[in-house]
DNA sequence: GTGAAAGCGCTAACAG
DNA sequence: CTGTTAGCGCTTTCAC
C-alpha cells in the first residue's frame, strides 16, 4: 500500500492513514469529529493532519455526501443596478460575512436577463445546497418555484407570495418610512409631499402608504405625490412636477435616497433651498445620501445585516434546523442636515 | 445493471447510457464534445440527455479530472470599503459577467484581515482553479505567493513586484490623471492644486506623478499638494489645508472621486463656489461624482471591463493559453461641470 | 473503537 | 468509433 502513496500533489486521507497508523476510516472519522474515536487515536490523527497539511477534498466528499457546502447568490444584474445600488455590495457582503465562519462557498450569479434558463440548470443541477435571491425594490421572485426543490432565500419581501410559504428577510419599509415622515412633521412642517416608488414593488408601496398613514394620524392629509423609478434623474423629474403643481410644499419624503438627491437638483433649479425652503428625508442611507450636500436625512437599512440573516437562514434551511419564514428588520432615522 | 438504476434522485451518466443503449463512455464523450463520436450515436444520446433532463455531477466529474471549473474572488473586506467603494461592484459584475459564458464558477471570498491563513487554505486546498484578487487602490499583493501554486490575477498593479512575474490588469492611472490636468489648464486654470492618494499606493503615486509632469509640460509648476486618503473626509480636509496656504487656487486634481466631493464641502465652507472659483476634477467615475452638485468632471475608470480582462486572463492560465503578464486599460476623461 | 470493503458519478487509458 | 476497465478521494455500513 506504500507505493501507492504518490509524493507530488496534494495529501490525501490515506497519506494521513499511513502516517498515523490507522484505517482510512478513521482519519475520515476524526476529520469529521465523529464522537467514537479514542481521544488518543484522535490526538495522533490530527498531528498526521497537521504535520502533512492535509485538507480535505471537496468534490469526493461532496461526490458521496451528496452536498456541495456551497450556497448560490443570484443578484439580477438589470446593467446598471448591481453597479450603482450600493445595496448589493452591503447584502452581499453581510453574506459573505456569515458564511465565513461555516464551511460553506459563496458561488456569485449575476443574472443577465431575469431567471435564466443556464441559472435554473445551475441551480437543480446540483450544484448547491441553497441559493438566496436579491432583488431589492424589486419584489422580483421569479425564481419562487424554485423552492420546491431547493432551498431557497429572498431578499425582500416577495410581490405576492403565490406559493404562500416562500422565506425571505425583509426590512420593515413601512415602520421606516414612518419615522422619516414623523420626524418632518415633528420640525413643523405641515405641506409635505413625497417622491413614491413604483408601485408594483413593494418597497414602493409601503413607503407610500407610510405616508399617507402618518400624516393622517397628525390631522393633516397630502395629494402631493409624484412617483419615480428610484433613480437620481427619476427624482429629479418627480421633485419638478411636484414644483409645477403650484402648491405650497415644506418637506419632501423620498422613497430612497437616490431620488432624494435627484430632488436636491430639482429644487435647487426652482431656487429653492435644503432645507431652508424644503427638507428633505430619503430611505436607504446609502452613500448617495451621507456625501450629499447638504448631507441627507434618511433613514437607515441594515443590508449588511440583511445578507448575514439571509444566511444565517438559508444555512438553517440547508441543514433542516427549524427557522422563521420571514425575518424583518429594523431601520433607524438617521438625522442628518436636510431635514 | 439495470437494477442498479435508481428511480429517484438525478439522472446519472449510467441512466443516459441504458436510454441511448450505449456506454457510459461514450454518453461521456457526448457531454464533453469529442469529436470522435459518430453524429448519429451521438444525436441518440443527446436526445436521451435531453429526455432525462440529464446534468453532469460537478463533484464527480472534477474529482477525476482534478478540475473545480471554479475561481475565486477574493476581496479586501476593510470594513466599510468594499460597502462605500462602488469599484468592486463593478469589478465582480464584469467578472460574473465573463465567466456567464464559460463553464466556470465564481465564488466570492469578503477577506476580513489580510490574507488570512483560512483564505490560503481553501485557495491552495483545490478548491478553485484560480484566483482573482482585487485590492482598487492599495496595490496589495499579499496574496503574490500564492502564484507559484495557484494560478492568481490581480487586479492593479502590484506595489512592489518582487517575484516579478504577476499577472495583472490595470488602469492607465497616469495617462488618464495626465488628461485630468489637462483639461484643467485647456479650460484657463494655472494656479492647480491636487489631493493626492496616499503614496504607497499605486493609483496615488501614479496620479500625483502625472500632475506635476502635464504641469511642467505647460511650464507651469505647483507646490499644492495635500494627500487624503480616498475617502471624502480626507478630500475635505486636504482641501482645507490647501486653502489655508493662502494662495490662489482656481483647480484642483483630486486623485479620486471621493475625495473630490469631500473637496467640493470644504470650498464651500471657505465661501467659495464650484467651478466659479475653482474648477474641480476627480477620477474614477463613481456615483459619489456623478449625482453630486455641479456634476463631476471626472476620469472614467473602465471597472466592469477590468473584471471582465481578468476573468478572460484567469481563464486562458487556467487552460494553459498564452497570456500577456499584464493588461493596461485605457480611460476616458468626462466632461461634466465642475471643471 | 477500529478496519475492511463497497461504492458516489464520472473520465481516461486501452483494447477492439 | 465504441465498450471495458480502472480508479479519483472520501464516507459509510458492517464486521471484528
Amino acid at each position: 500500500m506504500a507505493e501507492k502513496l504518490r509524493s507530488g500533489s496534494m495529501p490525501t486521507l490515506e497519506m494521513v492513514a499511513a502516517e498515523a497508523g490507522v484505517s482510512r476510516a478513521t482519519v475520515s472519522r476524526v476529520v469529521n469529529q465523529s464522537p467514537k474515536v479514542s481521544p488518543d487515536v484522535a490526538a495522533v490523527v490530527q498531528a498526521a493532519i497537521e504535520h502533512l497539511n492535509y485538507v480535505p477534498n471537496r468534490a469526493a466528499r461532496s461526490l458521496v455526501s451528496r452536498r456541495t457546502q456551497a450556497i448560490a447568490m443570484v443578484v439580477p444584474e438589470s446593467a446598471a443596478k448591481v453597479f450603482d445600488d450600493p445595496f448589493f455590495a452591503a447584502v452581499v457582503q453581510g453574506v459573505a460575512q456569515y458564511l465565513e465562519d461555516t464551511d460553506y462557498t459563496l458561488n456569485m450569479i449575476i443574472e443577465s436577463g431575469s431567471a435564466s434558463h443556464k441559472t435554473r440548470r445551475y441551480l437543480l443541477g446540483g450544484n448547491v445546497d441553497g441559493a438566496l435571491v436579491v432583488s431589492h425594490h424589486t419584489g422580483d421572485h421569479s425564481y419562487s418555484e424554485l423552492s420546491r426543490n431547493l432551498p431557497v432565500v429572498f431578499g425582500g419581501r416577495p410581490l405576492s407570495d403565490v406559493d404562500g410559504d416562500n422565506y425571505y428577510v425583509d426590512v420593515d419599509n413601512f415602520t421606516g418610512a414612518c419615522s422619516a415622515v414623523e420626524h418632518l412633521v415633528a420640525s413643523g412642517r405641515t405641506r409635505l409631499a413625497t417622491i413614491a416608488g413604483p408601485q408594483d414593488m413593494p418597497p414602493g408601496v409601503d413607503r407610500l402608504s407610510a405616508f399617507h398613514t402618518t400624516l393622517s394620524k397628525h390631522g393633516l392629509t397630502s395629494d402631493l405625490v409624484e412617483t419615480g423609478d428610484f433613480s437620481p434623474p427619476s427624482g429629479a423629474e418627480a421633485m419638478r412636477r411636484l414644483l409645477a403643481r403650484g402648491e405650497p410644499i415644506d418637506g419632501i419624503f423620498a422613497a430612497n435616497d437616490q431620488m432624494a438627491i435627484g430632488a436636491y437638483s430639482a429644487i435647487r433649479e426652482a431656487g429653492l433651498s435644503v432645507p431652508g425652503d424644503i427638507a428633505v428625508v430619503g430611505f436607504d442611507d446609502d452613500n448617495y445620501g451621507s456625501t450629499a450636500t447638504p448631507p441627507l436625512t434618511t433613514v437607515r437599512q441594515p443590508s449588511i445585516e440583511m445578507g448575514r440573516r439571509m444566511a444565517e437562514k438559508i444555512v438553517a434551511l440547508i441543514e433542516k434546523r427549524a427557522v422563521d419564514t420571514v425575518t424583518t428588520l429594523n431601520t433607524e432615522l438617521v438625522i442628518r442636515d436636510s431635514a
